[in-house]
DNA sequence: ACTCCACTATATCGCGCCGATACATCAGTG
DNA sequence: CACTGATGTATCGGCGCGATATAGTGGAGT
């Protein structure tokens, strides 16, 4: 997920470390943040991978960038022909993992660079996988046998009003795609 | 955060694996599955340290559990003491991670389990947490430049739904156990 | 001018947990 | 009698987290 999200990041700009986590807490809106510990890593991955590479310091130079920043510092990556390739496969290969709450939000934050077959794809698989938790939840709630625990039931109220509240928003989004998918072809086609 | 859950569950009544991890998706509701890859190394660890041991054949036999199963298999675990002592230290130790969305359903699963200061510790202090994630995200929400990629906008749109109504979830639990609180008192000391 | 602090920036280590996979038993159905 | 689905235990590779270390930068306060 966080390859994913680094090649789809670098598609905007050449970016270094921080950076990226910056822009990636805000994508995300603090609900993944991905923290160092795992970024550099990757990062070093997807540099012996081949499919990003570190920004020469002439390159630097040239921007106004060129904090050299004491001795060493500030690595720049940028996208290699492969890292834009393997962004597109991983964008069309959509898996049960891009349904799941940390996956969808990923996608959806790349959704602008995502064709529409696929958003509606993603977006439905989304809807299918949050209507069986609710149905989950739903039964469990309404289990009348005071059987189950007070504050585990509270638990599954909230969650049961999360997922309603996001069938909807996702019924919304999914009507609006229809919507222009429609526009689209009558601008078109007449 | 297995290794609470698994400890308060095991409270209980002794179990197996199998039974524990479907114990565990009932209790949170599909929120968190905890797979058999880290149930079972876990299990082994806590064996490792002595806050479980395995049941033996003849305790299994003086229930009439006694399906020895083929030749090998249906490890049973129980609590030790130190077990039951590991489990109580770690509901008085409200540390950060009770705040965070996991663990702080693996927490409130134990509510029943807990002394009420601890619950009132873990509710509020899990409410400043979302009332933090709330605010990010109205500000991220309302930053009136369209500057803002449209589906970001919409993933933030659903979080701050989710926070709002988590914090008035909360509200209402912490209301009610602070009635509770009173009443607790009132029926004492009159 | 000097100190203090928050922010920018990179990096590593141990370990918890996941997903995939393998294998075996048992009970009910066709 | 074979098939299927639930029960049951187990391992492996790999991702990501939290803690921790290190260091340069710029601004606020005194």
């Amino acid at each position: 997920m966080l390859e994913f999200a680094i090649l789809g990041l670098l598609h905007e700009a050449p970016m270094h470390g921080y950076e990226l986590r910056k822009r990636l807490s805000d994508l995300l809106g603090t609900l993944r943040a991905f923290s160092y510990g795992s970024l550099y890593p990757t990062l070093r991955r997807l540099l012996k991978a081949g499919l990003i590479v570190e920004e020469t310091p002439e390159e630097a130079s040239a921007r106004n960038d060129a904090r050299t920043w004491g001795k060493r510092a500030k690595r720049v990556y940028e996208l290699t022909a492969e890292g834009k390739e393997r962004f597109a496969d991983m964008l069309a290969d959509v898996g049960p993992q891009a349904f799941d709450d940390e996956g969808f939000g990923v996608h959806m934050a790349f959704f602008s660079r995502t064709p529409a077959d696929i958003r509606m794809r993603i977006l439905e698989g989304r809807r299918r996988r949050v209507e069986e938790r609710r149905e989950g939840l739903r039964s469990s709630v309404a289990r009348a046998g005071e059987q189950i625990d007070r504050y585990t039931r509270e638990l599954h109220r909230l969650g049961l009003e999360h997922s309603e509240r996001e069938v909807r928003w996702l019924n919304e989004l999914i009507a609006t795609e229809q919507r222009e998918q429609k526009e689209r072809q009558d601008g078109v086609e007449p």
